[in-house]
DNA sequence: TTGTATGCGTTATCAT
DNA sequence: ATGATAACGCATACAA
């Protein structure tokens, strides 16, 4: 009379199966040594049986749990639904699970959601927050992307500063004579403060004439770069003729004020933004660009929170930007 | 002299710090009635000690886990990246937490992950899937998005018919005379039928004389649309003044292709795609459109799932879609 | 209603 | 090397 089994085989039907004691069968799993001959037979009872262990039972045991939380403040945004992608990837090829928390750009949430994964024990954190204020409880792995928030986190970001350098010499190389900066806010990272330095940089390094010009936080229209360029118009002839925006959204904007101001992208303007966003699909990149390698990001921040922890953990680590032409610049092929 | 606790609290720590029992820790935690008095202090115990509860002990002990798998091809595409992100909302909103799994459009590992997450205990799934072939583990609540999997998984989407007729009767309205609809393959999924069905049952309401053009799967080129249109080239003028697209993505590429042979949407021709894609920071929209309600069908689909099993789960859940103005389309202000 | 004791599935410790 | 057993932290049945 065959017994119905209703919950899941656990180890102990499995080393009954194979008739042996659960510490054998623990060590099979866990891939700790055994003689090969029980471990064929372990492993057979757990084919047969479907055996699966509870991460559950795992995770309250042990102390690892093969899962890491991912913050970020949106999944609903190019760049940040890329970085997921390529986290999740990155993850999965290490046998590790995702935690997925949007926060919405809320502090208060971003706060909740560390402290919450802390407590659930996962493995270790990748954040990218906007919150300088954010407690990161001890003993908790952290990753952070894009933003440095304390000298003992590791923050694994673009090379903001050669990204900032590349635009001024691509906007040289495309010949132009004088060229712009357009920044929004977000004082509060020093990452976008780069591309800004590196971009003054390059712009010294070849003679190139600039200004800048920055939206405040606390304005959030950006009329305020319509009026800028209004008022550089002479005789129907802009004073520019590059412009490098310090992300592809705001260049899409200052794109479009071009357009409506009359002038034409690239023959008479040309702009080159930061990120790499393309539009759907892959498909072309929606402004000439300076690209974040955010697969690079993903496997170098993923690498880094899992590594043995007696490897000293690097305080910033600066990733390769290139440049990719796209419609907002002239052809150069 | 104080002992120095390197563990995290436990419902002892909190039950000896309240003075009571750990039974009514747990029904504290657990919302279950208990005296007003005793509630006070235990959560006092709580927030003095910092407790949070051991979701791993949680989940090993009962059923529960407060955790759902969402399982989608890609997060790297602005439809799934939006579901993701308000699934991730509505989740939140609850207190559950999300499991995310790209499966990068691997069949095998899309199999995978709903098995891991069957045997990892989820509280339930919520996939989109292109694999008609996936097998759902007994006992597993699965919400499908988009795809109508089995009879008996709850399927949750667009009222796709409703927004092919939708398209048809804006084009007519739009003052289209003769148009077409372009469908590249994943015949797989009778979703994207019912958006050709609907165009051409309000194609029939108006009178609108429709040709239809289907690239199939195993081809992958644009290509053929271009050929399609070229031979419908008349004296320099199309023999179309309006086209329906099964996707925005699709609309887009066969924008540029209009484009390329010298045409121009909307003047020329008219062009509505279906989706409800967004350029960066969800700004305007990338073309005319059929909007997907994507964060009311992430809404549904958890409120679903959640839900007490005792209620019955309908097969189809089709939400409404709404038209969207977009740059492919003539003005009607 | 409250308190106590037991077990969930796993891992680790200890004798064998 | 292998086998028995004690925890891990929580929930719950049962006794008071």
């Amino acid at each position: 009379m065959p017994t119905h089994k209703k919950t899941a085989p656990t180890v102990r039907d499995v080393a009954r199966e194979a008739g042996v004691a659960v510490g054998t069968v623990s060590k099979v799993i866990n891939g700790k040594p055994v003689r090969e001959e029980y471990e064929q037979k372990v492993m057979n009872a757990i084919k047969k049986l479907n055996y699966h262990v509870n991460s559950y039972a795992q995770g309250l045991k042990a102390s690892r749990t093969y899962t890491i939380a991912v913050l970020i403040p949106s999944a609903n945004h190019p760049f940040f639904a890329k970085l997921i992608h390529h986290l999740n990837i990155a993850l999965a090829k290490r046998n590790y699970r995702m935690l997925l928390y949007c926060s919405d750009y809320d502090q208060k949430l971003e706060q909740e959601f560390v402290d919450m994964a802390a407590h659930n024990k996962v493995d270790g954190i990748i954040g990218l927050t906007y919150n300088p204020d954010l407690v990161i409880p001890e003993h908790t792995s952290f990753i952070s992307i894009d933003r440095i928030l304390r000298p003992d986190i590791p923050c694994i970001s673009s090379d903001n500063f050669a990204g900032g350098q590349l635009a001024a010499e691509k906007l040289w190389e495309l010949g132009c004579k004088k060229v712009a900066f357009f920044r929004v806010g977000s004082s509060l990272t020093g990452e976008t403060n780069k591309r800004k330095a590196g971009f003054e940089n390059g712009c010294l390094i070849h003679g190139l004439q600039y200004e800048m010009k920055i939206m405040e936080d606390d304005i959030n229209d950006t009329g305020v770069f319509k009026e800028f360029l209004k008022a550089h118009i002479k005789n129907h002839k802009l004073d520019f003729d590059g412009i490098f925006c310090v992300t592809d959204a705001l260049a899409v904007s200052i794109c479009d004020i071009l357009k409506d101001l009359g002038f034409k992208v690239p023959e008479d303007i040309q702009v080159i933004g930061f990120d790499g966003i393309r539009r759907l699909n892959d498909a072309g990149y929606v402004c000439s660009t300076i690209v974040q390698p955010i697969s690079d990001i993903a496997e170098m921040a993923v690498e880094l929170l899992l590594q043995d922890s007696s490897h000293i953990k690097p305080p910033l680590v600066c990733l390769p930007v290139t440049f990719a032409e796209g419609p907002t610049t002239k052809k150069t092929s």
